[in-house]
DNA sequence: CCTACCGATCGGTAGG
DNA sequence: CCTACCGATCGGTAGG
C-alpha cells in the first residue's frame, strides 16, 4: 500500500508552515496560493487539493496555533505571578521566531474589520489573554503583592495591549526596542515584590 | 479662465480623504485604485491623472497626516506632564474618528516589512513619538514627579507601545476596551502627582 | 479627466 | 497531485 495517510499529513504540515512564513511577509490578503505552493514545491491547484479554499488554509493556520497553545496550556501554571513571568518568557521566546510575531501582528491588524475571516478568532484570542492576565493580577492582589490602588482589570488590559504594541515596534526597529526589558519594567512597577528571585 | 488650480486641489483632497477610508477598510495592499476612484465619482484612470502611481497616493496620504501633525505641533506644549495629558486627549479624539485609528493600525502592521513603501515613514514616526514621550518623562523626573526608580526611557517606550496596542484591541472590541481609561491608569501609576487637576 | 486597452495575477474548477 | 482553463480584478498606459 503506497497511499499512506501519513504522507498527506506531513504535506499538510509543510503547507501550513510555508503559509505562516508567507502571511508574515504579506499578510493574509496580500498572500497568494501560488506563492505558498511554490515554496512547498507544488502548484497552486495542488495546494487546493489539500485545502479547498484560501480561507480554509487560514483556518488551518490558526487551528495549529491553537493546538500548540493548548499543549503549552497543559503544562501551564495557574494565574498569578508565575503566570505573568511565563508570559514574559513567551515574549522572549517569540523574539527568536520573528516570523510568528510578524504573522500575528499583521493578521491581528487586518482582522479588526468585522468581515475578515479571522475576526472572531482574534476577538476570542484577546478576550482569553485579557482574562488570564486579569486573573493573575487578582491573585497577586489577594496576596498583597500588587501596589495599593492598582485595579487588576486595568492592569490586565494594559499588560496584554502592551505586549502587542511592543511587538509591532520591535518588528519595525529591533535595535532600539527592548521588548522583554520593557515588559519587565512595566510589571515591576505594579508589584510590591521583586519580579525575579525565589529560584535557586 | 475655467481651468482653476483650486478645482484640482480640491479634487486631490477629496481623493486623499476617500483613500484614507479605503485603506482603513482594506489596508494598502488590499485597496484598489478603482474602488477609491469609484467613491470620488471618477474612473481609476482619472485618479491616476492626479496621482501617477498607487505608491504616490500612499505618499500623499502620509504627507497630509504629517502636515496636520505639524499644524498641531505648532500649538503644542513642550515635553512634560501637559504633553502626556495632550497625548491622552489625542487618543480620546481618535476614538471619535475610528477610520483614522483603523488606517494607522493596519498600515503600521503592514509596514513592518522593510520593502513596504511606508516602512521608513513609520520607523521615523515611532522614533519621534518615543522621543517626545521620553523627554516628557525626563522633565517629570527632574521635578520629582516621577515615581522613584522609574527610568524615563522605559516609561516613554512602553507608553507609546501601549497607545498602539490598546488601539488594536479597541478596534476589535469597542465595548470591552476602555482606551482612555487604560492610558490614564498607566500614567497615574508612574506619577507621584495627580494626572488631572490644576485646571479650574 | 474618459475610453479602451495591456499584461499580470488572483482564487477556483474540470477532468484526469 | 498536475495541466489547462475560467472570469474577475489589478496597476498602469495610450491617445485623446
Amino acid at each position: 500500500m503506497t497511499g499512506s495517510y501519513l504522507k498527506g499529513r506531513i504535506r499538510r504540515e509543510d503547507i501550513i508552515t510555508a503559509t505562516v512564513a508567507v502571511y508574515a511577509e504579506a499578510g493574509y490578503h496580500g498572500s497568494s496560493l501560488r506563492e505558498i505552493a511554490r515554496r512547498v514545491g507544488i502548484t497552486h491547484a495542488g495546494l487546493l487539493y489539500y485545502f479547498p479554499t484560501k480561507e480554509a488554509l487560514l483556518a488551518a493556520v490558526l487551528e495549529r496555533r491553537d493546538a500548540e497553545d493548548t499543549e503549552r496550556e497543559r503544562l501551564s501554571v495557574p494565574p498569578g505571578l508565575d503566570a505573568l513571568r511565563r508570559l514574559v518568557a513567551l515574549a522572549a521566546h517569540n523574539m527568536r521566531h520573528p516570523g510568528i510575531v510578524d504573522l500575528y501582528a499583521r493578521l491581528a491588524a487586518e482582522a479588526v474589520t468585522v468581515d475578515h475571516p479571522a475576526h472572531e478568532y482574534f476577538e476570542q484570542h484577546y478576550r482569553m489573554a485579557r482574562g488570564y492576565a486579569v486573573e493573575s493580577f487578582r491573585a497577586l492582589a489577594a496576596r498583597g503583592e500588587l501596589r495599593a490602588g492598582t485595579d487588576p482589570e486595568w492592569a490586565g488590559l494594559t499588560f496584554v495591549a502592551l505586549m502587542d504594541g511592543l511587538q509591532v515596534q520591535w518588528l519595525s526597529n529591533r535595535e532600539e526596542v527592548d521588548l522583554v526589558g520593557s515588559l519587565r519594567f512595566y510589571l515591576q512597577n505594579l508589584l510590591t515584590v521583586p519580579l525575579d528571585q525565589d529560584q535557586p
